[in-house]
DNA sequence: TAGTGGTCTAGACCACTAG
DNA sequence: TAGTGGTCTAGACCACTAT
């Protein structure tokens, strides 16, 4: 096992000690660490081995690499809030809404990106669970978007729509027209309930280079639901990076 | 580099390959993955590049490996969710509530563990944040518990509260006391609301350990206040397995 | 050009599991 | 005991960054 005194291997025990150096602030966020051929001398192991201790170290979050320059200490990105009042009525029921995202916090924020891809595809089993009528496998619309937010990428956003609404309103299921998307969704039937589920999970590799997720940062998965009166009309699965975003939920005691 | 083609390593080559078998289902849940010598063989790489492989998937939670036994696909666990009704008035109110967790989906589950421990501590700047009149470094208590789920480690909660609330109700920090917490929290002031923030991040070594969390498994933070009439009573922050949860919120359109 | 991190190899050795 | 994964090494070579 190569342990010396308790059960840590040696990349855990240098992992551990850098650890301890960032969490006291004695490594401040964007300072480099020491090199490999120098963390290797200093603790007495390969190159290989000190290497696989930064590795552990980033897999955490904690420290990032950029080839040829160095190992640094990671920096936290700014979270952005996601409070439940960026879907208030007095919001989108204006002429000319913000985008539902820059509702809250909007201040020092600048979309960019907003990648828009609308197709058809059949339905995965989670779309069919929440969308009424809509069996797995069934062909359904899909509209793709890919945010930047502050010039990095922060999150992609898939919403399905039954054929039945694509028929109905071209414009919802596009994702253009006026008033806003929520209002746009209103004006087919008057919404009454949004519902959101979160988990989070790792990126695949795939994801992680769509959207360009640092190692050591897990996404935070949302399903949002527009429930309108004629049912739910919008299931949007949304994937954003979670050391950029925070979900705020206030409600009352509920009966 | 060492690519062939595109720009890919042949460790992520190697990783993308078998990805895409447990996605099609070629590869089964709990189903054995050839060992390293038969992948390295098949691969065309050696040993070591071929364990690389099963590391990045064991970082985006796909794999798990038991020493001695080989590289398996891992079963994802069964989720609990967390709806919002668990905190309804109609569950507290009554004489034997169940433990709060268990108010929905409680079906399978059976609470063990409960490990519980109050303390005094200084107050962290997360909490003197959301507690009234509590400034970061000040004396709070903090009440710390690790919950077992069905054999398996769940999340654990640390409950912070004022001194002024240690000294007007011991019940509510101790958290024993007849009726349910919730019910003894709104006998001290009447409960109002509940506030839920939610991140995700990588659980550092100690907490992987103490929550027993595999590799490449995030964990889910949540701050939940309790919002009573005299201010926010309780804090608690919950770090929980993300691939064990799943938050569920559904609320009015707001004004 | 020199220094940095990244990939890969071959081989040694350790720890755990099964039969 | 034989097979599995896990750690570690030394050294080769590649790719990127700074100067």
């Amino acid at each position: 096992m190569s342990e010396q005194t308790d059960g840590r291997t040696r990349q855990v025990r240098i992992a551990d000690d850098i650890r301890g150096q960032i969490e006291e602030g004695r490594l401040q966020p964007g300072e480099k660490l020491p090199g490999l051929p120098a963390l290797a001398e200093h603790y007495g192991v390969s190159q290989v081995t000190a290497r696989q201790a930064i590795a552990l170290l980033r897999q955490q979050g904690l420290v990032t690499s950029r080839q040829g320059r160095g190992n640094f200490v990671r920096e936290q990105p700014k979270v952005r809030r996601y409070g439940i009042n960026r879907y208030s009525r007095s919001v989108w029921a204006g002429q000319d809404p913000k985008p539902i995202l820059m509702a809250e916090g909007g201040k020092q924020g600048k979309t960019v990106g907003q990648t828009s891809d609308t197709e058809q595809t059949s339905a995965p089993a989670w779309v069919a669970e929440r969308l009424q009528g809509v069996d797995e496998g069934d062909t359904v619309w899909v509209r793709r978007r890919v945010t930047t937010l502050d010039g990095t990428i922060n999150q992609s956003a898939d919403s399905y729509f039954s054929i039945e609404t694509g028929e109905q309103s071209p414009a919802v299921v596009a994702g253009e027209g006026p008033g806003g998307h929520i209002a746009r969704i209103n004006a087919v039937s008057p919404l009454l309930q949004i519902q959101e589920e979160i988990t989070a999970r790792m990126p695949t590799s795939p994801e992680s280079q769509k959207l360009d997720i640092p190692e050591g940062t897990p996404v935070l998965e949302v399903i949002r639901t527009y429930h309108t009166e004629a049912g739910p009309l919008d299931v949007t699965r949304f994937v954003i990076r979670a050391d950029m975003a925070s979900f705020d939920y206030r409600f009352d005691v509920p009966e």
